[in-house]
This record gives structure tokens, sequence and C-alpha cells, in this order.
DNA sequence: CTCTTGTTGCAAATGACTCGCAATACGACG
DNA sequence: CGTCGTATTGCGAGTCATTTGCAACAAGAG
């Protein structure tokens, strides 16, 4: 199990509250706000508490199991992804589509020859709106 | 004036918090958080209150004067500049470094003939680190 | 089963940012 | 140049998502 795998890989243990929050996460194709992510969990196991889903968050994003983004003011989760995809942020609906762009790789071998800095990740955003959330 | 044409041009006055905010954020060439705004903002009047500063961004980032970015949980903000450019943030030294890369444009016309999604803004950003920020 | 120590739940704290409101000062107009 | 209407400011008091200190708890090695 990739949750078990790598936590213990990093020494750290499984406990119910990490469990819930990646079955959570893990189980959503796509971003999960604070709010949305511990209304998910409560309905798992309401006695999980607010403090230990943020710090359960923090650990994962630090062993590389979720990306966090922000958008605006927005914090928002999802489970990590390669390099290669694009976020679009819709600004009226609020949703986060992906789209695989292999063009970034281009893009990674281009700043390879940057001299003047190492990359480690590449994040494109993008902002617009939905085809479907009209213009106003 | 590039400030007071683009206040006018949106109906709004020139007043000195926004002169001098203004007169900071054209003076420097890269990313201020709040705070090194704030300080700057004071060496040249001490009078202007922290509030109006942040109005004043708010204002500024609206009619696109400035472009606000947050990276992990810093706020950030420097003169409005065209999409073709690529925000490198160094990871050990805080610092962000631009990047001029016209492969941008590609990408929006790839995205263009994307049609689920409608392109406003495209912002590229890299984490790594400065080359001479050594890895740690 | 036991013991060590990483984790949790709770409640209080933090801190960047926002807001309400009376006082102020832009800048249009005469 | 004065006058006036209204946008804007300064100030202090909120706000609210996220963090933190700490005693109780439980994962998991032996």
């Amino acid at each position: 199990m990739e949750l078990e795998g790598t936590l213990r890989e990093h020494g750290h243990r499984v406990t119910r509250p990490r469990s819930v929050v990646w079955q959570v996460l893990d189980d959503t194709d796509g971003h999960l706000n604070a709010q949305e992510i511990a209304d998910r969990v409560h309905a798992l196991d309401p006695g999980i508490n607010q403090s230990s889903i943020y710090r359960t968050l923090a650990l994962f994003t630090e062993i590389e199991l979720v990306r966090e983004s922000r958008h605006g003011d927005a914090a928002t989760w999802e489970r990590a992804h390669g390099d290669a995809v694009i976020h679009l942020f819709c600004d009226r609906c609020g949703a986060v589509h992906h789209h695989h762009a292999p063009g970034i790789e281009r893009l990674r071998r281009e700043l390879g020859a940057h001299p003047g800095f190492v990359t480690d990740a590449i994040d494109v955003r993008v902002t617009g709106h939905c085809a479907h959330c009209n213009p106003g």
C-alpha cells in the first residue's frame, strides 16, 4: 500500500487520521480545500481533529504524497502527480482542471541550460474559465 | 506618468499612499513582501498606514499595475509584466528570479486549441535553487 | 504484554489581512 | 484661488484559517 510504505520509509507511523485523510485524497480526482477534506474525513470518522488534518496534510506534502496549491487566498490539496500537468483554474466556478502538456519537458530541458538556476519542480498554472462557465 | 494615467483611467484618485507605494514598486526589480514594502514606504513617509498599503496593493493588482504572487504561504508583489516570463523561486534564499521564455506563447496557442477552457493568464513557476545557493 | 516515543485532541494563540467609521484631502467646478 | 462632494485614509477592532503547547493516547518494536 502506497501510504504505509511511504510513511514507513520516512520513519512515520500509520495512524487513524493519516489513513482516513489519505483515503479521502486518494478517492478524489482533483483538488480539495481544507473544508472539503474535513467534511469527507468526518464522514468517515467524526472524531478526527481539524489540527490533525492540517498536520497530516503538512506531513503528506513534505513526503510528497500530496501537493498543496495556493491560488489567490485559497489553499487546496491533491494527490501528488508529475510535473507534466498544467493546472487550469476557473475564475468563475473555482474548479481546478488538469491538462496534460508534454511541452513542459521541453521547458525543463531549456531550463537545464540556464546556468544560474537548478530546477526542481515546474508548476504551470493557467487562469481563465471553463467552457460552460460563460464570461459574465 | 504611468501611475497617474492608469489610476485616472479607472476613475481613481492619485493620493499620497498610492504614489509612495508605486514609487517603491517601480524602483524595485523583483518581488517584495508586505513587510518589505511597508519598510520602504515608511522610509519615504512614515505616516502611511499599513491598511492603506494593503488597500493600495489590492487596487493596483485589480487595475493590473502590479502582480501578486503566492508561493507557499508567502505573498509578494511586483510591477506587472507580460506572461512570457517564468518565475524562478529559490527555496534557499527565497529570491524570485525572472527568466524570459518565449515558449510560453507556444503553450498559449496549444491551450487555445483546448475546447474545454478559455485561457486568460499563464503563470509558470519553477522551484529550485540559485546556482550560488548550494544544495544543503 | 510492556514500554518508548511519535501522535493526537483540545483549547488557546498567532498573525496576516480586512473592515467600520469618522476625519481628511483629492480634484472638479466656478 | 476658494468651495464642496465624495473617494480615500488612519486607526483600532475584528476575522479566520492555520499553528502550537501540552497532557493523554496508541503504534509497533522487542
